[in-house]
DNA sequence: CTTGACTCTTCCCCAGGGGAAGGCCCCAAG
DNA sequence: CTTGGGGCCTTCCCCTGGGGAAGAGTCAAG
């Protein structure tokens, strides 16, 4: 009777529960304040937290939680529940969290070292100016963001190709785009997909033959994947207004090889912005 | 000339180069403020940073190394070198860091595939009161730590084998050990290495015969790796206190089945602690 | 009673930004 | 020239999960 009382409570202070469970002190203080482990008592005058040996097996659930990176609040859910089915579900919910941020690193190592393998450290654009003359495209015009382009375009060449060999033409060039607007994340734009033929060329699909301006262009290739263009676009705008030029047009992209036979780490696509040479 | 001298500089404000480059405002200002990524230009009126198009290679360089979650420190050396074998260097390092993450990542995976198996919630211990028979046992004591405890206990278990077959006995029960002290990740202690034999024991080696202790013990069986007995502990003296009982002696471990041939996950660990029954 | 080891709270720090508040600034249209 | 709306500025607080230090109070053994 007097046992349960007094009931040989055995309180550890916070230094030693520290080392019963391996977690620091700090640890601890954070796992009061935040309710995930409060002591069993608290000194009113003094502040001490003192910890019933009885405790210490929720702590070391907390540890072995923490030790999987699993949130204190989640924690805190698992442990304060008694439904075994609710503590498997938020295990499985965590698990498939880990898996996520496993599967990250592996993207990422896996670029990494596509960044390492590429020799030439980081973007070694040659900017050249090439005079263009004018030709004859068969063109559709698309208006398209950053999420639909991929497809957009893919659907645009097939539709395109379609168009052409109805009217009993060949291509007599490779395939470009003109960008007539910049294309964010978030912004829409026109882009005209051309592909350069013989002649005029008419047709009562979508698609309509034009003539592309020729002129003055200040040219690089980019080699790799289309989404890792963007360095080709800067160094081009940087290069042209260093150059004291003007960009006198919008930008195409020529695509020199096949995607559905190169990889994408050797596709070749040369850009051309117009520009006005201010004779300097 | 003057067109050097102008320029046609093309500076554009934070907003602009912001949609460029795909890095968020707040980011090109902590990468301005860092020295990552100064603009070209900062209003001394105003405060208004504007960036030259040329820069936005070097953003996207930054933005390529921080999406594979490189350090910003270290981008900013290897933007800083232009030596490529030292930017081959550091992201060869970097590569290192990125799979040690992996296999941290991967390690707690399976650590919580692990404890999904378990369909039993979290430590499910039964506590026992057993009564104990004295026995004799050959035994080594060593003095030791945490980081070298299962050394010596393989070397401990080894050199007393050694010396009960060289005196002709052979073990009567299951291996045990008694821990003199608590053993914490920084604090040493004793523990008594023992084997029980029928009848006593002489050795002029460092193994002796003695018997063991008898009473009522606090007992429980651990089942699993024998790094995850905390909890064995834990509840055992949390069971002792509450229940008004007292310490008597120090804890003593029984190897119920080998961990040669027992996979670790199916290791049973037999915990008992000597208690005074304070019948009340 | 003293002393040394514990423990308390509070504050600042880490990375890499996100978000909001409050206040200028810039540019184009009227 | 003025006005309005959107852009941009700084400063502050927030996130995770603690680590480390400062200064003061407390506990227990000799």
């Amino acid at each position: 009777m007097a046992g349960e009382e007094v009931g040989a409570v055995n309180l550890v202070p916070i230094g030693r529960f520290s080392k019963m469970t391996r977690l620091s002190v700090k640890a601890l203080r954070m796992y009061d304040e935040s309710g995930l482990l409060p002591p069993a008592y608290v000194d009113p005058s003094s502040g001490y937290r003192y910890y019933e040996l009885a405790q210490a097996n929720r702590a070391e659930a907390v540890r072995i939680l923490r030790s999987v990176d699993m949130p204190l609040d989640e924690i805190l859910a698992i442990l304060a529940t008694d439904d075994p089915e609710l503590v498997h579900k938020a295990l499985l919910v965590h698990r498939e969290r880990l898996a996520g941020r496993l599967a990250a690193q592996e993207r990422m190592l896996t670029y990494l070292e596509s960044l390492i393998q590429r020799k030439e450290g980081i973007m070694p654009y040659e900017v050249e100016i090439s005079e263009e003359t004018p030709q004859q495209v068969a063109a559709v015009k698309i208006h398209t963001n950053l999420s639909r382009i991929a497809n957009d375009i893919g659907a645009g060449f097939g539709s395109l190709m379609q168009a052409i060999s109805g009217e009993g033409v060949s291509p007599s060039g490779a395939p470009l785009i003109v960008y007539h607007n910049v294309i964010d994340q978030e912004t829409e734009g026109d882009i005209e997909i051309c592909i350069p033929v013989d002649g005029e060329f008419c047709s009562d699909s979508d698609a309509y033959g034009r003539e592309l301006e020729g002129g003055t262009m200040a040219t690089t290739v980019h080699r790799g994947p289309y989404e890792e263009i963007a360095p080709a676009y800067h160094t081009l705008t940087g290069w042209i207004s260093e150059h004291g030029h003007e960009i006198a047009g919008p930008p195409r992209e020529t695509y020199l090889n096949d995607p559905q036979v190169i990889p994408p780490e050797d596709l070749l696509t040369r850009v051309d912005f117009p520009i006005h040479t201010e004779a300097g």
